[in-house]
This record gives C-alpha cells, sequence and structure tokens, in this order.
DNA sequence: TGGTCTTTGTGAATGCGTACTCAATCACTA
DNA sequence: TAGTGATTGAGTACGCATTCACAAAGACCA
C-alpha cells in the first residue's frame, strides 16, 4: 500500500533497478516482468514486485513493467527528478577521482560546487567549476544546493559536515572513517572502504 | 567459541570496533565499558555485547573490555592477523586514490600488486609496487594473493573477476557498478558510489 | 466476446536481527 | 575473606524484512 512504512532496504535497492533499466533500455526493450528483471540484478521476484508496490501499482498483469516509465517512476521516487545538486568538500585524491567520474549524470545528479583548504588549489578549475576556499563554505546558502560530499580527512570532517548543514545542505555523503554527528533531518551516508576490504578477509577460507 | 551462526551485520560491525578501539589505543586506554563504546560508536550497549559474545567471552564483568586485547582478537576473527595481500587492477583515478590511502595499512591489509592494460602505465611504479600487464594476471597464482580489488570499467569487470579467481583469489572488493557471477567459495563485495549517492536524496524534505 | 495465459499485487508465514532483562561474575576494599 | 558495586553474557521477546502462494487483472486470440 502507499504511504505505509518503507523498508529502508528497498530504498537501497531502487538505484539498482535503475540502472538496471537504464541497460534495458539501451537494448530496446520496453518491456521486463519481474522474472527477467531478478534474473539480470540476480534478485528474486517477489522481493522486486514487492519493493515497487510499497509505492504503488507500475505494472501491467500479464505484460510486465514499462522500462522508461517504470525507470522515470523511480526516479521520481528517489527525488532525482529534480536533478539535486552536491557541493564536494575536499579535492584530494578521492575528490579528485569522484568529480571525474561521469556516471553520477545518468541518474540526474551533479556536482556543481568544489571547496579545499590548500592555497594552491583554491582557484584551480576542475571540469568547468572552480575551487574555492573552504572559508567561503557559507556562501553555498543562496545557491541552492542540497547535498554535500565529504572527502577531507577525519579529524577535519565534523566541522565540514557542520558547516555544510548551515549552509542548508541535508543529505551528506561522508568518505572520512568518522561517524558523524547531524541533527535529525539530516541524513548521512558514510562509505567506508577501508571497512569494507577489512570485512572481507572474514569470508576467506582459513588456511591453518 | 561459538560456532552457531553468525549475522553478516556483526561481522560489518566488527572493522568499526576496530577502529574506534585504534582510537582508544591511541588515547592510552587500557579498557572500556560496553556503555562507554556504545557511546563512542553511537550505538547501544546490548548490541556491541552481543557481537562479541558470539565469538566468546572477551569482557570482565565489572570491568570491562581490555582495549589492546579486544583489537587483536577482533583482528583474528576477522582473519587480518595474517596480514592478507591483495592484488588491484584498473590504476585510473580511483584506483590511484586507493593506493595512495595509508589507512589499510592499520588493520593489517597490503596492496601489493597492481594491473592495468594501458602501456602507458605498464612498468609504471606507484609507491614501490611496479604496474604489472593485466594479461600477466595469471603470475599471481604462485604470490599468495587472497584478495582482489577491481576498479577497472564495468564492462571489463567481469572477466577480471574470473581471472582473478583462476589466479587464486577467494576475496574481491568490487567498484565497478556490475553484478559479477563468482562460484560459491568466492565473496564478492561492491561498493557502488553512485548507487549511494542517488539513494540519498531520497531522504531529502520533499520541496513541493 | 469469451476463454486462456501470463504476470502482477498483496495478505500471511517464516526467519533473522535487534533490544531488553537479569542472573552470574569479577575486581576492589576493608 | 566476605561484602559491595559494576558490568558482562545470554535467554527471551519483539519487530522488521524476506519469501511464499494465490487471487485479481490485463492482453491476446479464436
Ligand atoms: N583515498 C582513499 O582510497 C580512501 C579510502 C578510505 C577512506 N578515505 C577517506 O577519504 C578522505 C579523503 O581521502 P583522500 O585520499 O582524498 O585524502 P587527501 O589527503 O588526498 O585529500 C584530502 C583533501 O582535503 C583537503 N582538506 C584538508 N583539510 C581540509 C579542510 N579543513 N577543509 C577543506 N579541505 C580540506 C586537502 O587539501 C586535500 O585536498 C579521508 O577522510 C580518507 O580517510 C580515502
Ligand atoms: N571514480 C569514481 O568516482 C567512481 C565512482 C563510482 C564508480 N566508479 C567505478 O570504478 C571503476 C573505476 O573508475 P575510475 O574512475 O578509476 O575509471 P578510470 O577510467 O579512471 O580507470 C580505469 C582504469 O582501468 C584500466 N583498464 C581498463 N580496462 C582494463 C582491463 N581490461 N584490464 C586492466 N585494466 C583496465 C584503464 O587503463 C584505467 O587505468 C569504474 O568501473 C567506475 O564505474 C568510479
Amino acid at each position: 500500500m502507499r504511504y505505509h512504512k518503507i523498508p529502508d532496504e528497498t530504498i537501497k535497492r531502487l538505484p539498482r533497478y535503475m540502472r538496471a533499466l537504464l541497460l534495458l533500455i539501451k537494448e530496446g526493450r520496453e518491456t521486463v516482468s519481474s522474472g527477467k528483471f531478478a534474473e539480470l540484478l540476480r534478485a528474486n521476484p517477489p522481493q522486486i514486485r514487492k519493493d515497487l508496490s510499497y509505492f504503488g501499482a507500475f505494472g501491467t498483469p500479464g505484460v510486465g513493467y514499462d522500462t522508461k516509465r517504470l525507470f522515470g517512476q523511480i526516479q521520481a521516487i528517489l527525488g532525482l527528478d529534480s536533478t539535486p545538486k552536491a557541493a564536494l568538500v575536499g579535492l584530494g585524491n578521492l575528490g579528485t577521482a569522484l568529480l571525474k567520474y561521469p556516471g553520477f549524470k545518468a541518474y540526474g545528479m551533479h556536482i556543481t560546487a568544489i571547496f579545499d583548504s590548500n592555497p594552491e588549489k583554491i582557484g584551480e578549475t576542475v571540469g568547468d567549476i572552480k575551487v574555492e576556499n573552504v572559508l567561503e563554505l557559507s556562501t553555498l546558502k543562496g545557491r541552492n544546493m542540497s547535498l554535500g560530499i565529504i572527502t577531507v580527512p577525519a579529524p577535519a570532517a565534523q566541522e565540514i559536515a557542520d558547516q555544510l548543514i548551515a549552509a542548508g545542505v541535508n543529505g551528506i555523503l561522508n568518505f572520512a572513517p568518522y561517524y558523524l554527528k547531524v541533527p535529525e533531518h539530516v541524513k548521512v551516508i558514510t562509505i567506508d572502504i577501508a571497512m569494507e576490504l577489512a570485512r572481507l578477509t572474514y569470508y576467506l577460507p582459513t588456511k591453518t
């Protein structure tokens, strides 16, 4: 049913559905059944149907889902139809890699501001964006920026987060290995690469 | 020692515990109670106690957990005490960022081999590692490499994964937005950055 | 237009992980 | 050596997510 509680796990899967749909659309497929779709994603059909059903009835029985329409619908659910703008803070190795990555556009996202504290980097242009001084972070306020990406060293992360939030950002993608303290209305997703790599070794066959 | 089923979520938390313990050790703390520890991690005490209890009794009632000892124990549980070696394939923007990152060592992990297909990159050295031709990937076999890191474009990911597995790797950290098909005994963790960013917009206040 | 086939949408059951609680345990002190 | 206080370890209850199964619904064809 609509407007009831939606599992967080469902939200995590939606962007994956989008990516698979992009592929299907490129292949020229007009419709896809939950069965075929599940095969592509290595998931099971009822999972997909249930996930989608939380938001309404998008499919047609006997046929399946219209690929283009479903893509648009998921995009709308996630709020990507309004092409949110993101500010990146910390033009280091990781920040640079993110900026050079072309894959974000396909979903309707854009990084439109860059900040750093290093005087050598300030003023530089990456793509067509000029690197600004982190001290001017508050100037973001009028620029309708809804997302922040933190790629500064861990000790600076909390301070940057506070400033981003003060500037009106209410979603933060954090790469620093630090657990940010933020107000209720702000959502933080931390990607902790070292943690994932560490976890991976657990699953290796024990060699003793 | 409990050899019953351990929740995957528990395994995901263990590396975070390690990081927090590193901090405590640096601060000179000898012991920590589950209460203090939970506060630091913004988690709740019973969760931590339960997680640890799956592997045995590490704490002393009335006192708490010995920080150094617990760090070593978690390290052992994860298999990081044997300092697993990792091979990275795809020395692009992301691959370079990972190689320059010093944070992996603290957990007991090392990237000790690099492969790429670009002739300009082959032969180059990064840190003290020489970049090898991806066609020579099979030479990994004798080098006791247990982990692979994939930072090549998505269309090449499956092929690289197959070759890594053939060379004896059985844990893969994959950054390519592609869902790899691997044998039963191989564990894959995919970090899909674009997906996380896309998901983030869902939680933003709907502005209409 | 009626019948059949396919596939959806969802109520119900199952299974898993988290949160709670409390007796058992250990250090410390007198 | 016995008493006190703090904290663990785990059995239990709860809640959420996944899986299952089936009735309702549209498409297609005779
Ligand atoms: N590179 C990786 O592979 C990797 C892996 C795991 C985690 N991380 C984390 O990601 C973050 C960035 O990593 P990196 O490798 O890009 O580091 P980096 O040192 O290359 O880049 C950090 C950048 O932030 C800038 N900076 C520092 N303090 C700042 C401040 N107060 N305000 C604004 N800018 C500031 C620096 O000038 C630099 O450009 C770190 O927190 C790191 O722990 C990185
Ligand atoms: N950079 C990011 O921020 C980012 C974000 C999300 C996902 N990703 C994914 O991570 C992967 C790497 O991204 P990137 O930005 O570093 O890309 P990149 O193009 O900078 O680097 C790719 C590297 O792989 C090498 N390569 C290509 N084909 C190869 C092959 N068959 N064998 C060996 N090496 C090969 C190239 O020579 C290059 O050095 C991609 O799959 C990308 O989709 C990157």
